[in-house]
DNA sequence: CTGAAAGCGCTTACAG
DNA sequence: CTGAAAGCGCTTACAG
């Protein structure tokens, strides 16, 4: 490979000459830059990003860890942020965290020993590790979708709470009085907004919340579907089902269809996140959607600044509105189920 | 952020030895060892990538391209790659291609600039500027999915061509005769391949190659839809259809619907690649599965290989089978409709 | 077993 | 406007 000493004989200048062409500083004599690009032509100079960091101290380059990008919120979060680190000129280092396999603490040390500007995560729950190992970066941490609460770093997320507080609301303005929610973890920003949410709703529509009615889950396919069919299956199941994220939804579906019913004549599913296709599923998923690309490019926009400016952190996060998508997933209840909650 | 510098200050030794120590050469004394772990972690020191680099010729970092990664497929991929990547102490730098906005060509230099030990592409179709510059890089690369004939360099890829010829022999088993496709773009492997099954299957049966039949489009919703409606609305229709990737399979669906035809009773459709929740569709899609694991290990691995021993390339691709997932999107032909190709 | 020193390929004051 | 030289933080022969 050609170095900036090879370019600088062929050239037959010195490599700070070669150094400045190649940076675009203009103190160079126009005959000697034109010298030099053809030197560089020649010999298919191409600059040594390694040498440049150690001298620099920048890498040109961001870390992005997220949970699993499989799931198609977070592939198009980090389709997001590639095409948005790329306008801005920077490389994306990513990690998949597939939940458990590596802690995420030990992803943020691998990518801070490799070597980034700045680091974009949506962390999995709540984690000493993890705080403590982006409490030891140097670099600017900016959280997306979920954060660490405390941690003094910037984030984009959404506004769960109030999201959560329409579905449900839209839910009950369709009749229904026994809305169960299939919640996600608490120690997760958002399994915690979203279940606020929900019981915000309830009790602005003074409809009485029942223990039976909220299934916990981890944000899995798995535990939407079993603690959806062990719900269907009970003495006092509910006419309406508000699942609090995507993948959950999914095993919501598999237990509507396990236990012979049919949404949404016998129950009403509503779907925090929405699907790429949601309308070619059975049936067509009303959702609430999030503005992924604003969220990620914020986050990029957000982590750039901190980048370029090093300056001081925590703004509070940013928060965006998402937005109730309906499709034909939800009907009013049965009429013999109606008000079945208070004859119990 | 501390340097090996302070490390063997604070322990009272050379950088050589703190050298040996991080890299765990056998040659330090015990007492050493120790006295040198401990100023390790007085300090908090972290080997520094960049020079480590700049000295080796090694960044530790596999560069890996792909088109879409909001495509289920390729975001599985990447999920894969990841993993394997990890488990062999490698970072993966990925660069999403939203089909266009950047060349690949471009993607590849960036990557090689920024320093990479080898390269996994699944290239968008034939593009003499990704030739060039696939050509121009010193370090390995491995196609996935796709790959650019005579480049000499590995390949892991389906047999796309005997899959292909499996789907729509199973369609005409069910009894049609009139089996449309939706291709792919001839310029890429996959879309050239999967053509070719189609045709080889509908010869074996001695079913006439009907160029009515034939759509052909770009990996795209909407080319899928367009096509797929064109097709259903004129005075041939086909009583099966199979689309030979999954985006073009989501309009084809939506073709279906737009047409006010339901699949499977007025029309069958087979898709080429699976969706990750294809049983909640409507229908139920019957597809052609990928080994998506296999696939991203095999890259990995290979790539892994030809990084270590800096070996000859181009074995030849690897070929992987494809898996026919029978669900409920394909019926036998409808009655009136049978055989109507003969009579046309 | 350990240390002094060269050098990886750049950038950037500093002279001229 | 241009060049000689130092130095970014490592690794690795080479002496001792």
């Amino acid at each position: 490979v050609a170095t900036m000493t090879m370019v600088a004989d062929a050239a037959g200048v010195s490599i700070a000459t070669v150094s400045a062409v190649v940076n675009g500083k203009d103190v160079v004599r126009p005959a000697l830059i034109a010298r030099v690009r053809e030197a560089i032509a020649a010999t298919g100079y191409q600059p040594n990003a390694a040498a440049r960091t150690l001298k620099l101290g920048r890498t040109g380059v961001v870390g992005v860890i997220v949970p699993d990008i499989a799931n198609p919120f977070f592939a198009e979060i980090v389709s997001v942020i590639q095409a948005a680190l790329d306008r801005a000129d920077y490389g994306m280092m990513l990690c998949v965290n597939a939940e458990g396999s590596e802690s995420q603490a030990r992803q943020v040390e691998l990518l801070a020993r490799r070597g980034i500007d700045g680091l974009i995560v949506a962390p999995l729950g709540e984690d000493q590790a993890l705080r403590a190992a982006l409490g030891a970066l140097s670099q600017p941490v900016v959280f997306i979708d979920r954060l660490l609460e405390d941690s003094g770093a910037d984030a984009v997320v959404l506004d769960n709470r109030a999201a959560a507080r329409e579905a449900v609301r839209y839910l009950a303005g369709l009749g229904h009085r026994r809305i169960a929610i299939l919640s996600g973890p608490l120690d997760v920003t958002t399994g915690r907004d979203r279940l606020a949410g929900y019981q915000d709703a309830l009790r602005a529509m003074d409809i009485a919340v029942d223990e039976r009615l909220l299934c916990m889950g981890n944000f899995t396919e798995n535990d939407g579907r079993a603690a959806t069919l062990a719900m269907l299956m009970s003495d006092a199941p509910p006419t309406a089902l508000f699942s609090a994220n995507n993948v959950m939804t999914i095993g919501a579906m598999k237990a509507i269809r396990d236990a012979g019913l049919s949404c949404p004549q016998d129950i009403s599913l509503l779907s925090f996140d929405d699907f790429p296709w949601a309308d070619v599923f059975s049936p067509e998923l009303t959702s609430v959607v999030q503005p992924v690309a604003s969220m990620g490019e914020q986050a990029c926009s957000l982590l750039i600044d901190r980048i370029g400016a090093r300056s001081s952190e925590g703004q509070g996060p940013v928060m965006l509105q998402g937005q109730l998508v309906i499709r034909k997933s939800c009907l009013p209840p049965p009429r013999d189920r109606l008000g079945a909650s208070n004859e119990t």
